[in-house]
DNA sequence: ATAGTATTAAAACAACTGTTTGAATCGAAC
DNA sequence: GTTCGATTCAAACAGTTGTTTTAATACTAT
């Protein structure tokens, strides 16, 4: 089955396992090596450091969770109707649910890693992340804003980042099976929270959306 | 100034501060004890091992965490009005902003460390963990249970931790000054996510409270 | 078949890990 | 001043770390 993987494909995997269950650092080589039955030497061979591997861990699925992300968006906003709010979320927050790798039962593993990214403080992982992370959470930040006019930019950053950290807290420990009502109830609770930003409550407990005019 | 500590609080300190940075097994007690200036063999005489003094760093803070918040609740919840939503999520975040420990301008410590503790499967921290927030979070649940009638029971669990997601990620990196207004902008925006789930959204994009008795 | 390149394999490297040991040092109580 | 427990210290332990090296193998193009 796996065996007919390449070695480096092999070695992706076992290391994404292992990175997302122990840590980077506390990972070996030899623990990597061993669990993907390929030679321990293979590692530097194939790209050249520990370090270059995490790298390479880290970039394979972030790529791919960028692109679903964007071409959902895309299209979403392509479409003659403009997106609401649930449907941006849901550009956003959907394409998630396919990072689920091999048979992981016990949480998305690339979700554990973006955690452990976010908390290292190691330079070349964050000017990695940043690099490629940034670019599309602008892209949200002014599609969320085109939908919700009167939101302000800093308070709306803040509130990506709730639902960035929301989403990688919760589908880094959630059964597959779970994963989806997750989803759904983040789009719910995440789009009730961005509206708030831009409404004021009444006295009776109810919320009343404000119409601002740019 | 920190030579008037204790050898233990020294360690505990620089553990601290060394653990949120680099992570649990990428910390070596030579960098720890270097860092309190005290000798590499005070970590094993005062704390037992490794592992013992880990589970220190993280109990002192969680207990700190978890009375302040309880507190807090007790307090809101023995006044005479019953407490509003956004009281009791008050009572579950504010006191994060305590954590911030010494000079801490990049992020509370504690609260990458609580990430990683999360992350980790590692299982005595987990055990660990869950022993002492599971009381806690039943505890609040039990609260917004009562303040919100009506909100379904595992699916106000997955809301907490949207909340419990948002508030690590955001309050890791936030800057000392930014973390009121974070604060503040997470309770609200929790407030309005919670509500969501008892409410339906009707055509024109308002939003209006569903009146249910129990 | 043969030359040349890409890959794998086993072994060794120096550096670092957590932990333990036994002696030195401190600070009170008598 | 002396004794005794608590603490600190320097040194060494066995084991593991990432990386490098050198030889053997597999594969491709001629």
């Amino acid at each position: 089955m796996t065996a007919s993987l390449t070695t480096c494909d092999r070695i992706l995997d076992a290391a994404e396992q292992l990175f997302a269950e122990e840590g980077f650092h506390a990972t070996s080589l030899r623990q990597i090596t061993q669990a993907a039955e390929v030679n321990l030497a293979a590692v530097n061979y194939h790209f050249g450091s520990k370090q270059a591997l995490i790298l390479a861990v880290f970039r394979r699925r972030l790529d791919a969770l960028n692109k679903a992300r964007l071409e959902r968006l895309e299209q979403s906003l392509s479409d003659e109707q403009a997106p609401d709010l649930e449907e941006i979320l849901d550009a956003f927050i959907v394409p998630a649910l396919a990072l689920t790798h091999g048979s992981a039962e016990n949480g998305h593993p690339f979700m554990r890693i973006l955690m452990r990214a976010f908390a290292d403080r190691d330079d070349q992982l964050h000017r990695a992340l940043s690099a490629e992370y940034a670019h599309v959470m602008r892209r949200f930040a002014g599609a969320i804003a085109t939908a919700l006019p009167g939101v302000e930019e800093k308070q709306l950053r803040r509130q990506l980042d709730f639902i960035v950290g929301a989403l990688t807290h919760t589908m880094s420990e959630c059964s597959a099976k779970d994963a989806r009502a997750i989803a759904d109830d983040l789009v719910q609770f995440a789009a009730a929270g961005l509206r708030s930003a831009v409404s004021v409550p009444s006295v009776d407990g109810a919320v009343r959306t404000l119409e601002i005019h740019s």
